[in-house]
DNA sequence: AGCACGCCGACT
DNA sequence: GTCGGCGTGCTC
């Protein structure tokens, strides 16, 4: 007998458990087991000796061959460890979200007593049960009695049908064949696009079901041909560099340094030094993963990279994916069948074979941070994959985060700037204090509509950035524009509307609201936040027939919305786009002339210790929207022109941000300068979630950690859906290892949060 | 998350 | 003496 230790998927635990198998397997194969009871998939993390307490057996081994090798387990073990989550979890990050789906358990009938008289699947029996649990009560009774017997099928993934569908014959042609009305839609869809049309496409834009047997006719009708894509042999499109551009690339080539960090302004064309610097890599049979925010992963910046690289095989990895297609990719990147892979960040942990380089693309962006029950951050993640696999790491960005910058001033990374846009200056930015200068509303002062009056007039397009409406409000002095500021934690008061008083969410302190300004003494206080949809209704007056497109949360709810409203957007002529967070990223249209920024101040004043760089990264972004190609302009609106913020700013100077804010985090020892971890306990009761929140606290007390750790606090959301919420934030030197077993021993459910880059939620 | 185990109080 | 309610802790 061999023992072997298994991390057990969807257990939530961070220990392992013992089980035993006659033959030798490896680590890295998946088996599936029982435990408590239940059917569970689970890893091989290593081998083991025999306990001294009797163990279960592995039922099934799952992965003939592991998928995964030693250094996946250490990733998966190190990433637990930085980021407190369960083995667990992490182990099951490293497969396809499904895996479990492939694996199917049919009951199979073995007597005449029982009500089931021919095999039926798992999923299926279930559907005949209130619970589940009633359900695997009467199975495990029946499977007992030797009524039933239980069959595992392993799913495997089809073969993906993905042609290329080419039109043979011309429209007039077409029509006078007869043709169904289903027909004429792919025929329809063909002629609209100017791209290539692939069948998958068609199935998942609903404009065929998968059986439907319309694109079969039009094959036989001669209608339209379907090819394989590599097949098409196309040439690749290959852009001449800059002279700046070479040298950064000539860098990136250098041995030396595993990770880089490529600090360039938007619009110094840093994606073609990554194709030429990945041409290296690949003529070097290494494979490479490129890693993009969500909103950045397009149609078109897939179709970027495939057009550069036409004969490489190319995967696209994210959650928009449906199942089927995602286990295809992660299968064939295992096994060496994928060059190129490009995903978001849950791409990070597939253990794509021959793996020489990660690019993460836009390495500021938040979306790279899994900000869930289980929470890790794709580029700390990347950093470990780096250090373990000895693979070569590039972070990007016009902004990149202030944990980045410190570590390049400080030389532990390599630091690559490009200070120039390829085709043009870089936009004048102009501060418009809102104090003093004419408004024609609460939102807008004069000179911006009749900025915005003349870009129009032009037949130019405007962007307007405006904060989302929401959490979050402040009260802002209307005469000089303070706002309260906890004096402890150095982060912005919040106003809570029910109890009509300020609140520090850092530390828990209380105030009343005060009668007047505490600066000025200014009696009117108000309390700010507009969102888009009240821009738009404000815009409508002043510019009734114009185009006005908005682009939000509530409005762009899919891929597809964003697209659409992208092609709207691309369309000739003057347009407004209104617009959140949203806008900030893909959006690269050459006659946006003009970016106004509303409301600045409601994301500087953000009761957050982050706000003022993700203010800064923020407006940089925007601003980068403006004359892609020609030279634009931007205006910001602020209450706090005084603040040199706005300087640093103005003059493009996102160093001196970094500069000034690196300073300010020392002097409260916020990170970059430490780790903060907060911990969030939930429950129904809040009474319960308080006790547990003091439980936990009463234990790290014990512990005499280095770091400085603050009582139980309610949260700024205090109740969310439906669960009470208690936070506990723990500051300056974490221990990994003390505080991964103090977890692992106190086993109680907890949200572990390392360095958030909100601790809003 | 679910289940066993054990402590304790109530009731036969 | 026995049953069951519930809090605690373990799951291999």
């Amino acid at each position: 007998m061999y023992y072997y230790e298994i991390a057990v998927f969807g257990t939530y635990t961070y220990n392992t458990f013992t089980y035993s198998y006659e033959e030798k397997l490896a680590p890295g194969q998946r088996v599936l087991i029982e435990f408590r009871n239940q059917q569970k998939l689970g890893v091989i993390i290593s081998e083991t000796n025999k306990k001294d307490y009797e163990v279960k057996e592995i039922e099934l081994v799952i992965d003939e061959k592991p998928l995964l090798n030693k250094n996946h387990i250490e990733l998966a073990k190190k990433t637990s460890k930085k980021f407190l989550m369960p083995l667990s979890e992490v182990a099951k990050l490293l497969f396809p979200p499904t895996s479990s789906d492939r694996i199917k358990i049919k009951i199979i009938p073995k007597s005449t007593l029982s009500n089931i008289n021919k095999p039926i699947f798992l999923n299926e029996y279930y559907k005949h049960f209130k619970t589940k649990r009633e359900a695997n009560k009467v199975l495990k009774e029946m499977v007992k009695n030797n009524i039933v017997e239980l069959s595992v099928h392993i799913v495997k993934p089809k073969k993906e049908n993905n042609k290329i569908i080419i039109l043979k014959k011309d429209f007039i042609e077409i029509l006078n064949e007869r043709l169904s009305a289903s027909a004429m839609k792919v025929v329809n869809y063909i002629l609209e696009k100017d791209e290539n049309v692939y069948e998958e496409e068609l199935y998942e834009k609903k404009i065929i079901s998968r059986s439907s047997t319309v694109l079969k006719t039009l094959v036989k009708k001669g209608i339209v041909d379907l090819i394989e894509e590599s097949k098409i042999n196309e040439e690749p499109f290959i852009v001449e560099l800059t002279e700046a551009q070479k040298e950064v690339k000539e860098k990136l080539l250098k041995k030396g340094s595993s990770v880089d960090l490529l600090y360039g302004v938007t619009g110094s064309g840093k994606t073609e030094i990554f194709f030429e610097v990945m041409e290296e890599y690949l003529n070097k049979n290494k494979k490479i993963m490129i890693i993009l925010p969500e909103i950045s992963l397009t149609p078109q910046s897939v179709t970027r990279v495939k057009k550069r690289f036409p004969d490489k095989n190319i995967g696209v990895y994210h959650s928009n994916i449906n199942s089927i297609k995602r286990i295809k990719t992660w299968y064939d990147a295992v096994n060496g069948n994928i060059d190129i892979i490009i995903g978001t960040r849950s791409a990070i942990w597939i253990p794509l074979k021959d793996i020489g380089m990660i690019i993460i693309d836009e390495e500021h962006d938040q979306s790279l941070y899994q900000f869930d029950q289980l929470s890790y951050d794709a580029v700390e993640v990347a950093y470990l994959r780096s250090e373990i696999e000895e693979v070569k790491l590039i972070l990007s960005s016009a902004t990149p985060t202030l944990r980045e910058m410190k570590k390049a001033y400080e030389k532990e990374i390599n630091l690559l700037e490009l200070k120039e846009r390829v085709f043009t200056e870089m936009p004048d930015i102009e501060i418009i204090d809102m104090k003093k200068a004419e408004k024609i509303s609460w939102i807008f002062t004069k000179k911006v509509l009749e900025e915005i009056n003349k870009i129009l007039k032009n037949n130019e397009k405007v962007l307007i950035f405006s904060p989302t409406k929401g959490y979050a409000n402040y009260l802002i002095c209307t005469n000089c524009g303070n706002v309260l500021k906890c004096e402890n934690c150095d982060v912005s008061y919040t106003y809570h509307r029910y109890e009509n008083k300020l609140k520090c969410h850092y530390c828990g302190s209380e105030k009343k609201v005060p009668n007047a300004c505490p600066v000025c003494g200014n009696p009117e206080l108000q309390l700010r936040g507009y969102g888009t949809e009240r821009v738009v209704n404000e815009l409508l007056k002043y510019f009734p027939n114009q185009k006005i497109i908005r682009m939000d949360r509530e409005i762009i709810k899919t891929h597809e919305d964003l697209e659409r409203a992208f092609e709207e957007i691309k369309k000739e002529g003057s347009a407004i786009i209104v617009g959140t967070k949203m806008i900030t990223k893909g959006l690269d249209i050459e006659d946006i002339k003009l970016v106004v920024i509303l409301d600045s101040d409601r994301y500087l004043n953000f009761p957050e210790y982050t706000s003022q760089e993700h203010t800064a990264s923020l407006l940089i972004q925007v601003a980068g929207r403006s004359g892609r190609k020609e030279k634009g302009k931007v205006i910001i609106q602020t209450f706090k022109s005084e603040n040199n913020f706005f300087e640093f700013i103005k003059e493009h100077n996102y160093d001196q941000v970094v500069e000034y804010e690196l300073n300010n985090r020392k002097k409260f020892n916020y990170p970059p300068h430490s780790d903060l971890l907060m911990i969030i306990f939930s429950n129904s009761k809040p009474e319960i979630a308080l006790k547990e929140a003091e439980d936990f606290y009463k234990k790290l007390k014990k512990e005499k950690l280095e770091a400085e750790i603050m009582e139980p606090t309610e949260p700024l959301i205090p109740k969310l859906r439906g669960q009470y919420r208690y936070q506990i934030i723990i500051k300056g030197k974490i221990n990994h290892e003390k505080i991964y077993e103090i977890i692992r021993k106190h086993n109680k459910k907890m949200y572990l949060y390392l360095n958030p880059h909100t601790t809003l939620l």
